[in-house]
DNA sequence: TAGATTGTTAATCGATTAACAATC
DNA sequence: TAGATTGTTAATCGATTAACAATC
């Protein structure tokens, strides 16, 4: 069983050694990966032996037995292929977004519910809403990105889990109303920008309870 | 001490009591208030007891009291000013983020290293990035939302916080090398659609570690 | 009073860290 | 061999949940 706090670190890995390959190492250390994303060794080992994740001792790892067998772990994903629901600011932001390619997420199509919008030989289409259950079952998509004002996001929300959609990265700020069968990944930017508000006063509070990144010691 | 767990709690709280004043309620109860955003009210109550947050045995918490009382815990602000580095697309759909207004967030200034994106009379005015650490001296500037492209990420963050900004809102999709004082939250999309593809198979993976959603009961 | 709700203490659960054995 | 590193077991720490007392 993983939960999300793993998974995530998974992916940071993940990450970390495709960049370190990039540089041309062969081998990642528990320590070096770990001085990489801010993470002592120690969770890092206990992560990969929670895993099965085995290195060499003394030797280190192989980065790429380590990249093949993390990707065992999260699962070989046939394909990144994700919807687009609310072709506004942010999501025609995120339709340019660099990150995904690197990560084989495609935006595949984008939806919205003004006409003006609607665009289908564009790059990446954009076609009205009505349109958007058959897309979903006719292209199997299972995930989708929801970027639409805060008034429509619940009804569109409904609309894409009853057409099938199993998770949603959902950018409007307020409390979606769960269905059984579709998970939600919130971003909260303002409440993301606040709670800087409140940290950087750091007198009444630490930062423990996000990551370990206190056994950090400077190395300029 | 109060954690970032704890803080993001306590801003869902404060979220969910303005909608439910804005309900016309006037009392909220740890059952209602839990129902609300999907925590059981058993952590709820166990919250306010840490943070000294009193209601009525029976009678619940008035809403208003309540809000008082979170706002002195995580301390009366005197400005949410913050700026934005790199209007590019991403800082362009901030710019016109309808989720900051109600947290009184405000973006009073971006900066972009391309003069053609430079406008000193837009409502909110683009400057070059030459002028930002005299901004952010002048004007007292604590926090800033990093949307540059990634390669400029480090370096463009590297000034920033040499100028004074204390707290970075991250939305490259790299590792910054930290500061001492100053605190960075990463916002990273293609790990959050990821770690989706990754849950919606759900017999191996468990959704624990996120938030205790679990107890909710339906109630259609 | 009975029932509903707050608020606290104790128990449990899980995640991180410490200690250390194994070994290349 | 000595030193560095992996990998595991035990200890600690923190967060959530259970149980229940208090009381309106």
């Amino acid at each position: 069983m993983i939960n999300r706090t793993q998974i995530m670190r998974l992916l940071k890995y993940k990450n970390a050694l495709r960049r370190m390959k990039s540089f041309g190492f062969i081998k990642a250390y528990s320590n070096n990966l770990g001085d990489a994303i801010g993470i002592t060794s120690v969770q890092i080992r206990k992560d990969f032996s929670l895993f099965n994740i085995t290195g060499n001792k003394k030797g280190g790892y192989n980065i790429d037995d380590l990249l093949e067998q993390i990707d065992e772990i999260l699962g070989k994903q046939i394909s990144h292929n994700i919807i687009l629901v609310g072709n506004g600011k942010i999501g025609k932001a995120l339709v340019n977004y660099r990150g995904f390619e690197n990560e084989g997420i495609r935006i595949v199509a984008a939806f919205d519910s003004n006409p003006e919008e609607v665009d289908r030989d564009a790059k990446i289409p954009v076609y009205p809403v009505e349109e958007i259950k058959d897309f979903i079952e006719k292209n199997n998509i299972e995930i989708a990105i929801l970027s639409v004002p805060d008034i429509e996001a619940q009804k569109m929300f409904d609309i894409i889990c009853n057409a099938g959609i199993k998770g949603v990265l959902n950018f409007a700020p307020i409390q979606l109303l769960e269905k059984p069968n579709c998970i939600i990944n919130d971003v909260n930017i303002a409440n993301e920008i606040e709670s800087l508000f409140y940290f950087i006063n750091d007198v009444k509070y630490t930062n423990k309870g996000k990551k370990s990144k206190e056994k950090k010691e400077d190395k300029n």
